[in-house]
DNA sequence: ATCTATTGATAAGT
DNA sequence: TACTTATCAATAGAT
């Protein structure tokens, strides 16, 4: 509505930015309160601008709101009790998600260099940038960690396969013999044996990123 | 904006005022969004129904929001006393927390760092490193940015004042020889004087970085 | 829920 | 920052 019809993402030109974000804010506020008088609604609504400035409306007062929305918040989470941890990340996970597509992309990250990075120091930029190796490091191990659970598993899960097949084998074809010396011969399905499969899990997880990132610190110490 | 043009107050219709709040909570909500994304901004929306549902959003969360709000309203409030200097201070820490926050996509990671990953799949995990490795590969530019603008700028004034040099050097010494002569004894700052200076700037920036990561693929492509 | 005539919001320009 | 105006978007009322 306007000129022109524009696409919603982050406007780059700070001006403009500047402008479309006041005149949206009235709007958005004009809506709210609208919204309460023909609805009989009630609604708190805050705004940060992203120079940190605070902007609100409550038809009521924004403590109320709080005090209402937790209260209403609450009684919520005891509806879906017993799930309430997993839900939870769950949502989080999704809004995870959300966040990383509207992140995501090369092009993205011009706009951070030129416009959210502006004004950080050197000194700011080395400590976000070892804050954010960190997380690196902490999400790496999580996800080997992970990763190396489920491949015991399913070795296990294998292994009494095989060893399933072995019990089968014998009894059809009868002797101990037979069985013994089928147990190196038949393996069809390469299921790690040993009782420490840790090191071919080494080899599995160091592969999809060796191209692109040294990972070896924190999957081999 | 409709059939007809409609007073703001309160909809005596029930069937028809929840239609409106209906149709007019989900507006309120896109704009609500549309704000955030166009303008860089922090939004959190509470809405109770006539009926007492609630109905909010915020694009980062409820409680981030809320938190963020109520020590906003307390440093607004301690600025009425004249506490100027810790004031400004405090709003100083403030925007670039907000930038570090935006920069970072998503500061509840660290939260979740320290406490549970447990909740996220492999495919998030994966999607959040390489979220924080884009976010590391742009703050690496803009820091190398930087520091390539502040070596250049020190070269450049280097420069003219080995030339200034020069010239004060032939007016104390008079003949042009010894100036010529000069040229390549006298330069005890040691400024670089070639006119393209990238290849020193590439030294000493992968420096401080190499004993750890490898910096080359966004330093030198 | 879906469809449009109409009003309202606003992008771009001053 | 405030005003103007061409356009696009939201939505009131009907189905």
């Amino acid at each position: 509505m306007g000129r022109g019809k524009i696409e919603i993402r982050r406007i780059d030109n700070s001006t403009s930015r500047q402008v479309t974000f006041s005149k949206r804010r009235k709007g958005l506020i004009k809506k709210a309160k609208e919204l309460t008088i023909l609805c009989d609604a009630q609604v708190g609504l805050v705004i940060f601008s992203s120079t940190g400035k605070l902007y609100e409306y409550s038809n009521t007062s924004m403590k109320s709101v709080i005090e209402r929305y937790n209260t209403s918040k609450e009684e919520h989470q005891q509806l879906l009790n017993p799930n309430s941890e997993a839900k939870f990340w769950q949502r989080e996970a999704e809004v995870l998600r959300h966040q990383l597509q509207t992140l995501q992309g090369n092009h993205r990250c011009r706009q951070m260099m030129g416009e959210q990075l502006s004004g950080l120091s050197v000194k700011n930029l080395q400590d976000l940038e070892n804050q954010l190796e960190m997380s690196v490091r902490c999400i790496r191990m999580k996800k080997e960690q992970i990763l190396t659970e489920e491949i015991q598993e399913l070795n296990q899960k294998g292994n009494s396969i095989h060893q399933e097949n072995l019990e089968l084998y014998k009894k059809v074809y009868g002797t101990s013999e037979m069985a013994a010396t089928s147990r190196d011969a038949f393996n069809p399905y390469g299921f790690h044996t040993s009782e420490d499969p840790q090191e071919l899990i080494q080899l599995q997880l160091s592969q999809p990123e060796q191209d692109t990132y040294e990972t070896s610190g924190s999957a081999s110490k």
